[in-house]
DNA sequence: ACTGGTTTGTAATTGCAGTACAACATACGA
DNA sequence: TCGTATGTTGTACTGCAATTACAAACCAGT
């Protein structure tokens, strides 16, 4: 696994798109090989094999999602503002790449056997939002929790999984535009939740039916 | 696909941890013939391939998970209530089954290019909430957001990334307990969110700060 | 031109999924 | 009891595709 030539790095992206499409099981090497111009055997001068591959082209996805969410979650504001920046942010990059997305919940098992690949996952996805909500109890933008991990992990997957959805469902045209939509709908469930409230400040008893519990 | 003897079927389930454990690719078929005691002829003579094999325990627990969200959901509370018990039914039935779950996880992609269990994926996880949720806003019981769509897949992703990764972090001594808790803290956060807010009913200003926005 | 890394074509080699098939078992009605 | 249908299983075989081996270029830099 020494570091790969820019120029090969840059060919094996043509092999994105067919293991989206077909999943890394349904490509064979030479399909690679002929997607991306590569020989065979120049390949396995550089790869360890298929996996490897793969293994490539996700962590690149990985860290182009945690180097953008890292951005967002350093700023100056208090922690509700820079999850909802960080959500953008991710939103952005995954809608920005959708045949990685794809190619990343198509083979998220292998990827999440594959040892480094499985560390890059939590470090691009996991760790900044469990960071920004201890942040926030702190800085008292966010309200404490009683199980703040599990509510961690539900944040991750409610922002993980409308993302991954929303990329393998269709490129689109405009995926910032697309994301700041996406993300409005996300952070809005995330922060104000389901049930009927009065939003913060206001407060008219008459706004939602209150028998019950 | 004929229908599997009962008692093939049972043997099968020997074979989920060896799946859950190294992938379907890891495991060949040798290996699950041994783990479950079926020969490799008998298993070819009532399956289509290894495929077939996941297949068949994945589609077995998404019909368990299917059924007790469909009894959850179809009691006569409001939505709401509803909503928390397919919830609890949910993960009750994905900690229960760690190991068919870990198998979910692992050959995800594999499970949503088989066109049945991708349908299954779907009837099980996405759509009961996709109901409840538009139920909700008839009922009164959950309020009207502007992106329903977006927001049922968050809310799935929430439930189902929680309740996968609790389900593959180890398996416990009482399922049941554990998905009460953990519903809980879900729950919490679907319904409520988490900015700072009055809670249903009580109506004290003071509670969070209220500069921005 | 010499050396050490790359690149690539062309064979092997290997492992495993899937197939073929024959022998055997079991059930069940005639 | 026999015959037939259906399931069970061992064994050998086929075929594909990943990986490896290797030799012949190629391309610096010295």
């Amino acid at each position: 696994m020494r570091k790969l030539p820019a120029k090969l790095a840059s060919q094996l992206y043509g092999a994105a798109e067919l293991i989206a499409e077909r999943g890394l099981d349904g490509t064979k090497i030479e399909d690679i090989a002929e997607a991306t111009g590569i020989p065979k055997a120049t390949i396995y001068y550089h790869l360890d094999g298929k996996n490897a591959v793969l293994e490539f082209l996700l962590s690149d996805l990985l860290d182009m999602i945690a180097g953008a969410v890292g951005v967002a979650v350093s700023s100056a504001e208090d922690a509700r503002t820079r999850l909802e920046a960080a959500v953008v942010a991710q939103l952005g990059v995954m809608l920005e790449h959708p045949f990685l997305c794809r190619a990343l919940v198509g083979d998220l098992g292998r990827a999440t056997r594959l040892p480094e690949l499985a560390v890059a996952l939590r470090a691009a996805f996991y760790e900044p939002i469990e960071q920004l909500l201890t942040d926030g109890v702190a800085d008292g933008s966010l309200r404490q929790v009683p199980n703040p991990g599990a509510v961690a992990l539900s944040v991750f997957g409610a922002i993980t999984v409308a993302g991954l959805t929303a990329a393998v469902e269709g490129p689109s045209d405009d995926p910032s535009a697309d994301a700041v939509r996406l993300s409005a709908s996300i952070t809005e469930l995330i922060f104000d939740g389901l049930a009927h409230h009065p939003r913060r400040g206001d407060c008219e008893p008459g706004d939602g039916p209150d028998q019950s519990e």
